[in-house]
DNA sequence: TCCATATATACTCATTTTGAGCATAAGGGG
DNA sequence: CCCCTTATGCTCAAAATGAGTATATATGGA
């Protein structure tokens, strides 16, 4: 076993989410934005379908840390300087990668998950942000539950299921599909956006899993099918989109991390459509307003906005004390039966 | 730039713990246990003191998926056979492995949490469990708060932040001594181990800070200070273990984990000692039972356990459907003012 | 035997938190 | 001024939480 076998290609990559238009948005790389050196390396993927998440390939000599080789990667590629910066999960699965089947170099990734605020004019002419519900049309519960779930989505799980030959496994199947999507006893969940993902994929109804194989072609609506649950992406970046919507979702709850989106003064109402747009559930707008205010997370500028549309609104700004004062909390969504 | 000098070499290290003797413990590699091939990569860390997690170089030709790898790498090393098995961080700053200063590869660490139950027998001889409260002395308040909190943390933590010259840095830094060790207004929080553990570097108090060359020697007392402040770990292994023990601290919370560290069977006090154990706080009884119960997170196997030293305990099995249900809930742990 | 001492388990009670809704305030446009 | 809209204050019941009290049932020894 040389040295040579047991390298590995590490490349990088961001999922940067922003919030405009009460929609929740990502970047993707625009295409031509790629110096040579690393086109021969990122191209490969482009024979998919489908947009890609800003990356590369990581350079020891070049970067000292991973997250700075990340940020010069999303910054040549589509012109964003990241703000907020986490790390979200390493994939290394073998054949996850497009090089790595033409019998190339393992390819590790690192996500990342980044936050920004890209409100009026901050960001980059050029930047290429997608609709992050273009792309899961069965997350925005916004406007309650969305059509394609009850038309098309449990349908075809249900079909799924009684496919197998196995009663148990039948069962079980049953039960991740009311688990994830809500059915019967069973609620929403709106962090479980990896898990309903991955369910889809498995049962072969995204358009990926029948781009990789697995698809089953058993149901001939099944192409007509996919396009409905959004578009597809390059190599597995759908995947790792909805590993960060999950994240965000959960974060949110518990770290104050709303206000890396939010410009640095803003409304409750802004504030509140914002974690609505990222969380896909609605708040109750006073209980909303309460838990902010008596978590100290925000304070009044004193000023007042009255292009809101009815009464003025008072201006607030983070108060980024909270984090070093007794618990840091996050702004908790608990959906309400009805909506305000 | 040629190919050869962008290739990293990846690392996979395990945070296997367990808890037995009311001690939550965690696993490090047998000095012996590792195949001719890995040792030249591994020994280079022994010239540093302290004991090292379970680990070794990812073989793309041989391993999968990264957890496949890391499974052989500890069941060599120690004997142990992983269960539950979760990926942690992505450790890759320069200069953060022994390898590297030597002029080596670049290494780049994908560090896991694993939980396993090593109760009565279930650990193989000589698998070699570590007390984390040995390398963490100011984690464990479950007989209130450690002395060595009052009595050195917070005096040279102090004293650090006097050293500053910019009374603004002398402010955030005792803001942060409060916030971490729950001085003054603040509370004790028990996920921020590694915050923690990083103040502590930071100031150069812990015996690694030394080692790495960051230590402040203007403190003449500082090598007496780090015996107090727990045992020191080969390369950045603490970090590590603080990592693994802030994420599990975390997710005992909101997921059904404890169980993974009992036994199949348990008294509710036994699963209650666990929880105490590796949050390093205590519950009230009661409440405890309540939450467990009404979070339908366990089911009476219908025995009844008589040599629990008082009235016999009921035994309980974990209820996994619980996963499936509506909501999948941790064990909140709420430390009760007065302790029971 | 009977008591002291454990732990186990059931229940109570006040306080807080949460979910939901009502009511009023204050802008703009006819 | 009326009406629509959003903002904001306040109430209220239900549920969750923190902290006990009370009682049950073992063991070990006086």
């Amino acid at each position: 076993m040389g040295h040579e076998s047991e390298s590995v290609v590490v490349e990088l990559g961001a999922v940067a989410v922003t919030v405009s238009d009460q929609s929740p948005r990502f970047l993707v790389r625009q295409e031509g934005s790629l110096k040579a050196a690393q086109a021969r390396f990122v191209r490969r993927g482009f024979d998919v379908a489908g947009d890609a998440l800003p990356s590369g390939q990581f350079d020891p000599e070049e970067h000292r840390t991973l997250e700075i080789g990340l940020r010069a990667f999303v910054y040549q590629q589509t012109g964003v300087r990241l703000g907020y910066v986490e790390q979200l999960y390493t994939f290394g699965d073998r054949g996850r990668h497009p090089v790595e089947r033409e019998g190339g170099h393992r390819v590790l990734s690192v996500g990342y998950l980044a936050l920004s605020d890209m409100s009026d004019g901050q960001s980059p002419s050029g930047a290429n942000w997608k609709s992050m519900y273009a792309h899961f049309p069965w997350e925005d519960w916004r406007q309650g539950a969305p059509q394609v779930v009850a038309e098309e989505i449990v349908p075809a799980l249900k079909a799924w299921a009684k496919q197998s030959s196995d009663s148990d496994e039948q069962e079980l199947r049953l039960g991740r599909m009311r688990g994830c999507f809500g059915q019967e006893a069973a609620v929403w969940d709106e962090e479980k956006v990896l898990e309903r993902y991955e369910l889809l994929y498995e049962a072969g109804l995204v358009a990926e899993a029948r781009r990789d194989g697995s698809g089953l072609d058993h149901l001939a609506s099944a192409h007509v099918l996919a396009e409905k649950l959004g578009l597809p992406m390059m190599s597995d970046h759908r995947r790792i989109l909805a590993t960060a919507m999950g994240r965000l979702r959960s974060k949110l709850k518990y770290r104050p991390v709303v206000f890396e989106l939010m410009s640095p003064t803003f409304t409750l109402l802004e504030l509140q459509r914002t974690v609505e747009a990222v969380s896909g559930v609605r708040v109750h707008k006073q209980n909303f307003r309460r838990l902010v205010e008596r978590a100290g997370l925000v304070e009044a500028t004193g000023a007042v906005l009255n292009q809101t549309g009815g009464r003025p609104a008072a201006e607030f700004r983070y108060r980024p004390e909270v984090v070093h004062e007794l618990v840091a909390p996050g702004v908790r969504v608990s959906s309400p039966r009805k909506f305000s």
